[in-house]
DNA sequence: TTGTACGCGTTATCAC
DNA sequence: GTGATAACGCGTACAA
């Protein structure tokens, strides 16, 4: 079943079937009823891999990243997925892992596919060393590169990125016009994302004139148990804190465990701040106060940048979005102590 | 950068190059080198698209789901990608929504891509009235039919799924086990594995001679605050219980939502069991018993039995993996009242 | 062991 | 408005 079937039955040429198939104007309107008319009787479908020769794209971009799992990301790929869709663009999915290597690997077999685009999503597809980025600058000679939250400059790359560090700021400036004064900052990874919250907390301590205290300034891993674990040790330790802001949702909800072992009342003794407004957030008691990353908004503005890039329009480089703050229950009521 | 770029450079044919390629042995050792040398020097990939093709595949399966953000099929998809790659196939993921036209036309859309198989994630798929199902009953003559938690029958259909039955009966046994009399039973869906899992609720009832109260199985948006209001009204009504049990942990989350709303003590006053052992599980404080509905194995075994399928192995249609009981603390330990 | 020639199903470029 | 025909790049009988 094939365009020749197709062309001998409506005794046609097969040039005209592609002009029908492809809407081509130039064919009179009898000609086409004819065509498709023989087209709907066989059950015609038009063969992708032939086209894909043909045209050198098969509509498909590559999505990458690190653990689809993760609720941040999967609602990433959920909007992303959609979201090309809807232009028409099919989306590969390829799970990574950490490992430098791994991605690499995957990027190389993502490209001899021919997408049309690799999406990289989520912050950890930038590396420290800018030689571990080179295979993503060479690659976007060839095909654009776009990363969602994550930023690297090159040609044909393009970032789309959420505020971290004015959505940080605001929460910790949230907390602080609330009383607290030990602001406990818990992050998870040293990526662009995850620098910016930092500095975005920061910020916070400067403009109210707080000093920073690097004791109060810890990472660990993203998994609430450990964050829990994290804060007991620190308060066996001496260590004083009224208030928790986290890189993540589910860091906070450690700090909730925590202060829930130790009897600590929330938020009046601790406040918690998390990151993402995930679900996560709405299933502890009390419900936590979290940062809305915009992830929609951030994977629609992806794809749409990328069609920008597609149709030759001028599209920037760099797309920021601002966060909203979600405030629930585990901060104080603003300008109380 | 073609093929035969390569065969001129290398001063071999086309073929020979081919036959490089593709590992064919009758190639003198020295000519493979030259070739492959030639290759890396030109930095060659083949063209995929020729090669499918040819070949009229691209080793790619498409993956449909309803909503690839809930955390059950977010696991799954992707173990579900990551066995598929190390099979050597990509997967073309295709999230679809709830209703059923939506399905089916993504569902021939993804036919139209002529992947390799199509694997139906989540037991949404399968439909109540047989007619709705005859799309894929059809579809199933061309290219393999995967279910993953999900059951039809048919030619070139394969399910793999949990034992939600047994997996429910062995839950509430332990509830019953542990002295609760009067279980709720809340649930979300009405899909093949919606009713197993109600199936085996009955089942433990009825082994332990306690009569069927409809009164206590309630549908419910598979939502922690929906749950949550759902008690808080049922309870309000004066209905008395002292155990819930749940299709989906986002339920349970509202179990102990309302338990914590009115001052119930858990599990002392009010067990509650959840399912899938998801992430949520571990949220709240105390942490919820779960069913754990082994997502990684369903998965691996979806995709080694399509594996199966394609070598024309005489692989079962239906395949069935045990689940896990995870005891946490929103239950009692064993033969206390 | 190696090479030639053709098929795969489109799209695009001509000429009419 | 329509039709022939040449790409597109690979796999593979078949011939040598």
């Amino acid at each position: 079943m094939n365009i020749y079937d197709v062309s001998k039955h409506a005794g046609v040429s097969i040039a005209t079937v592609s002009r029908v198939l492809n809407g081509n104007p130039n064919v009179s309107e009898k000609t086409r009823e004819k065509v498709l008319k023989v087209m709907d009787d066989l059950g015609y479908t038009p063969n992708v891999f032939a086209r894909g020769l043909g045209l050198d794209t098969m509509h498909t971009v590559g999505i990458m990243c690190s653990d689809s799992s993760d609720p941040y990301l999967a609602g990433a790929i959920y909007y992303l997925e959609r979201s090309l869709r809807s232009h028409g663009y099919d989306s590969i999915l390829c799970c990574t892992g950490y490992d430098l290597e791994v991605k690499q690997k995957y990027f190389s077999l993502l490209r001899s596919k021919r997408v049309d685009a690799i999406i990289l999503a989520g912050s950890k597809f930038v590396e420290m060393r800018p030689r571990d980025n080179a295979y993503l600058l060479e690659a976007a000679a060839d095909l654009p590169i776009m990363l969602v939250n994550g930023w690297l400059e090159g040609d044909n790359i393009y970032s789309t990125l959420c505020d971290d560090r004015e959505a940080v700021r605001q929460a910790v400036s949230l907390l602080i016009r609330t009383g607290c004064q030990n602001i406990l900052y818990l992050y998870s990874s040293h990526s662009y994302s995850g620098l910016s919250k930092q500095a975005g907390y920061k910020d916070a301590l400067e403009a109210a004139g707080i000093p920073l205290r690097q004791e109060l300034i810890h990472q660990c891993s993203k998994d609430a148990e450990a964050s829990r674990d994290l804060l007991l040790s620190l308060a066996d330790q001496g260590l004083v804190f009224d208030a928790v802001m986290t890189s993540d949702d589910s860091l906070a909800v450690g700090a909730v465990k925590y202060a829930h072992a130790r009897g600590i009342s929330i938020p009046d003794k601790l406040s918690i701040i998390g990151y993402n407004n995930s679900l996560l957030a709405r299933c502890t008691d009390p419900e936590i106060t979290s940062v809305d990353s915009k992830v929609e908004a951030l994977c629609t503005a992806t794809v749409n940048t990328l069609m920008g890039v597609f149709s030759g329009e001028n599209v920037p480089s760099r797309t920021t979005i601002a966060s909203d703050l979600i405030i629930r229950s585990t901060t104080k009521r603003r300008f109380q102590t």
